[in-house]
DNA sequence: CTTTCATATGAGCAATTATTCATATGTTCA
DNA sequence: TGAACATATGAATAATTGCTCATATGAAAG
């Protein structure tokens, strides 16, 4: 705490209302860690093009494999990360494991980072 | 292109037309990347907590890292990140420099990402 | 049951990245 | 002009992470 207090700019009065509101009016760290975990999921190319493909269509495994050229163990550990970040399921079909958006929030999320990327 | 088509599942036809289709859709490399590298920037929990503190008020670089407790140099190196990626812009005013949101996507990709942690 | 195909997983490596520490820059005020 | 303050920056370090390679699992088909 003392020195956290060293870190405040000479300033006085005016300033820490404000930061008094706004410190208020944080999520709590577990939800900040939720939330840039989430994000972190969308953050890697791999998982972006992942996201993209099921987007149109579910698919299995070697399908978006061969689709993304990118190597069956690459798509494979990056779809057990994004299965525990609940943002995607699958179920077996015969032979293949078909993987499928298990949230609808993720077209949600992606469509707001588009609108931003393409000005 | 041999070694992409050894990844294949063996399965022939009913797949292709779909893969097809869906590879067309993809949005180019430029966009993935650039749409990765955005996400990114929410991806991390130091650059969360200033965006947070930033859709509250705008506020000098000093009381993001007292209210924050994260050391002045730490918040500085992420401010520059997200400067380049044109998510928070900053005035002078004084001795003090004044960081702000730049973009109202901002907003609304921390929203989305919310309502899916919150289930 | 044995082989084959689709997928999962673990270890190891390389690359990226967030932080700290020390210091530089630039502004204000005496 | 000089001292004090706010911020920026560079180098070094530690931690995280994405990939590859080899191999394990597990369903299916003969």
């Amino acid at each position: 705490m003392d020195e956290i207090d060293e870190l405040m700019c000479a300033e006085p009065g005016s300033h820490e209302d404000v930061v008094g509101k706004v410190r208020e009016s944080l999520p709590d760290d577990d939800t900040l860690y939720e939330l840039a975990d989430l994000f972190k999921m969308f953050g890697d190319s791999t998982r972006m093009k992942i996201m993209f493909v099921l987007m149109e269509s579910e698919m299995c495994v070697c399908d978006i494999a061969e689709l993304l050229g990118i190597s069956q163990s690459a798509i494979s550990h990056q779809l057990r990360i994004l299965k525990q970040s609940k943002l995607i399921s699958s179920r077996r079909e015969g032979k293949n494991i078909v993987c499928f958006l298990a949230d609808d929030h993720v077209r949600s999320i992606i469509d707001q980072g588009l609108s931003h990327v393409l000005e």
